[in-house]
DNA sequence: CTTTCAATAT
DNA sequence: GATATTGAAA
C-alpha cells in the first residue's frame, strides 16, 4: 500500500507538472495556477488551451467556470474538495471507482463529524485534499480569493466570511491515525488536511480569543466563536498552543527588555539617579498587569506608522501573536525589530503586482483583501509569496491585515501599511526616541538625531543648577 | 469529554 | 526551522 501511494504521489506530481507545462509554460503566474482542475467526475481536466499569457484572473475564470463546480455542488457545501481531489488522483491512477470512494470518504467524514462535538469534515465542514494543489471551490465572488489564496502555494483550508471553507492542498503522506473506518483498507491512508492558518483564519481566531479572554479561551469556545466550520478543536488547540507559546515568548522578551531598560535607566541616567531622594528613578512604569506596552529599544524605531489612520474596531484586533486584549498599535513592531518591513506591501520591482492576491483585476472579488481604492504602485494588497512565511512575518502580516480588515477604513489601513515607513515618524515614535535618548544618555542617538553639542549640554546643565558633570561610565 | 503538552510529521 | 498534527496525560 505504501508503495502504491508513493507511486500515486509521483503520478500526481507528473500530472500536475504536465498540466503546468500545458497551461503556463512561461510567466510568473504558473506557480499560482498550477492546480489540477477537476471536472464533475473528478477527472483532471486538460486545459492545454489558453492561459499562456499567465494572467491569473484568467486562471480563476477558468477554474470557476469549470465543471468542478458541479461536482462541488454534488458533493456538498463547503466543497469537499480534498476528498474529490484524492479520489481523482486515485481514479486517474488506479481506475478505481471514484464515486464510491468519494461517498465512502465523505460518509466517513460525516460520521466523524456527526458523532461528538468535533466537526471534522462534518456539517458543511471542509474536506481534505490529498492531491497536489487541487482546488475546488464554490461559486461566488469570494471564491476567486480563496482560490488565489490556496493557489499561492498555501496548503490547506481557507475560510470565507461566512465561515465556510475551501481547501486546496498538497499531497499528504500515506500514514494516518488509527485505522480506516468505513472505507476500510481503501481509506486507511486518510489523514487530516493541514490547516493553513491564513490571516483571515487567524484574525477570527484572535477575535474569538479576545472575546473570551485569554484565560478562558478554550478550544471549543474559540471554535464556536470563530464560526469556521472546517476546523476542529484539535486545530484550534494546536493554534492556541502556539499562540500562547508566542505570548509567553513575548512576555519573556518584554520582561527582559524592561529589566534592560530599567538597568540602563537606573545606572546611566543622571536625572534618574539624582531626581529622587530615595535613589529610585522616576520611571514611567513600562508594565502593568493590563497594559503590557513594550518599549524596549526605541532606538530601533518602528518602520511602520504606528498609529492607525482610523479608529480601531470595538474589539481591538490583535496585531501580533500575543496580548489580544492590548492595543499594540504603537509598539508591536518594536517587539520584533528584526522582522523586516513587510516587503510584500511594497513592490519596487513590481513583482507583487503579479501575485494572485493582487492580480484579480477589478472588480475585486473579496472585501477582505482588496482595497476599495486602487492601490498605489507601492501598495500591493497581497501576501507573501510563500504562505508558510506567515508566521515569520507575522507581526507585519497582521498589522496590515488587521487594520486593513476593518470595516471602517480598509483603504486607510492599506495606506498605513504601505507607506514608506521613514516618512511616518509619529509623535509617539519621536517621543519614544527622545525617551530612549534620555534614558541612555551615553549611547549614540538614534539615526537622524544629532547629538547636542558639549557646550549646549553644559549650558543646559548649568541652567539647571548642575555645575559638575559626572564622569562617563561607558 | 475537554484541555494541555510533548512528540512527531511535513 | 517553522508550523501543524497526533496522541497521551491531566
Amino acid at each position: 500500500m505504501a508503495m502504491d501511494m508513493a507511486r500515486l504521489d509521483d503520478h500526481l506530481d507528473t500530472i500536475v507538472a504536465q498540466q503546468d507545462e500545458h497551461q503556463h509554460g512561461q510567466g510568473e503566474f504558473s506557480q499560482h495556477c498550477d492546480v489540477a482542475f477537476l471536472d464533475s467526475r473528478g477527472e483532471v481536466q486538460d486545459e492545454s488551451g489558453g492561459n499562456g499569457a499567465g494572467e491569473f484572473s484568467e486562471c480563476l475564470d477558468f477554474v470557476t467556470e469549470g465543471d468542478v463546480l458541479d461536482f462541488d455542488a454534488a458533493v456538498g457545501e463547503c466543497g469537499e474538495s480534498g476528498i474529490s481531489g484524492e479520489g481523482a488522483g486515485r481514479e486517474e491512477d488506479e481506475g478505481r471507482d471514484l464515486e464510491n470512494l468519494e461517498l465512502e470518504e465523505f460518509g466517513e467524514l460525516l460520521e466523524e463529524g456527526g458523532g461528538g462535538g468535533e466537526r471534522e469534515g462534518g456539517s458543511g465542514g471542509c474536506g481534505v485534499s490529498e492531491v497536489n494543489s487541487v482546488l475546488v471551490n464554490e461559486v461566488g465572488e469570494e471564491e476567486a480569493l480563496l482560490l488565489a489564496e490556496a493557489a499561492k502555494g498555501g496548503d490547506g483550508v481557507s475560510v470565507s466570511d461566512s465561515g465556510e471553507c475551501s481547501s486546496g492542498e498538497r499531497k499528504e503522506s500515506s500514514q494516518g491515525k488509527g485505522g480506516g473506518k468505513a472505507g476500510g483498507a481503501a481509506t486507511g491512508v486518510k489523514k487530516k488536511a493541514k490547516v493553513d492558518w491564513t490571516p483571515e483564519l487567524h484574525r477570527r481566531f484572535v477575535h474569538a480569543v479576545e472575546q473570551l479572554g485569554v484565560e478562558k479561551a478554550f478550544p471549543s469556545r474559540i471554535l464556536e466563536l470563530m464560526g469556521v466550520q472546517c476546523l476542529t478543536r484539535h486545530n484550534i488547540a494546536s493554534h492556541l498552543q502556539k499562540y500562547r507559546s508566542h505570548r509567553r515568548h513575548l512576555a519573556a522578551r518584554e520582561a527582559e527588555a524592561a529589566s534592560w531598560t530599567h538597568r540602563r535607566t537606573f545606572t546611566h541616567a543622571p536625572w534618574a539617579r539624582t531626581s529622587r531622594r530615595d535613589g529610585l528613578p522616576y520611571l514611567v512604569p513600562l508594565h502593568s498587569a493590563h497594559t503590557p506596552h513594550i518599549q524596549p529599544r526605541p532606538s530601533m524605531m518602528p518602520t511602520l506608522q504606528p498609529q492607525p489612520l482610523h479608529p480601531q474596531p470595538l474589539t481591538t484586533p490583535l496585531k501580533v501573536w500575543g496580548y489580544p486584549t492590548v492595543d499594540h498599535s504603537n509598539v508591536h513592531m518594536w517587539q520584533q525589530p528584526q522582522v523586516a518591513p513587510p516587503s510584500f506591501w511594497q513592490a519596487p520591482d513590481g513583482s507583487y503586482w503579479q501575485h494572485p492576491a493582487a492580480s484579480y483585476g477589478a472588480p475585486y472579488p473579496h472585501p477582505m483583501r482588496v482595497p476599495t481604492i486602487a492601490p498605489s504602485p507601492m501598495v500591493a494588497p497581497g501576501f507573501p509569496d510563500d504562505s508558510m512565511s506567515y508566521y515569520s512575518d507575522f507581526d507585519a502580516m497582521y498589522l496590515c491585515n488587521q487594520t486593513y480588515d476593518s470595516d471602517i477604513g480598509r483603504a486607510a489601513g492599506v495606506a498605513a501599511c504601505s507607506k514608506p515607513p521613514e516618512t511616518h515618524l509619529s509623535k509617539e515614535v519621536l517621543d519614544a526616541a527622545i525617551g530612549e535618548a534620555l534614558a541612555n544618555p551615553w549611547t549614540p542617538p538614534p539615526l537622524g538625531l544629532k547629538p547636542p553639542s558639549m557646550e549646549g549640554v553644559i549650558a543646559e546643565l548649568q541652567r539647571q543648577g548642575i555645575n559638575t558633570v559626572p564622569p562617563s561610565t561607558c
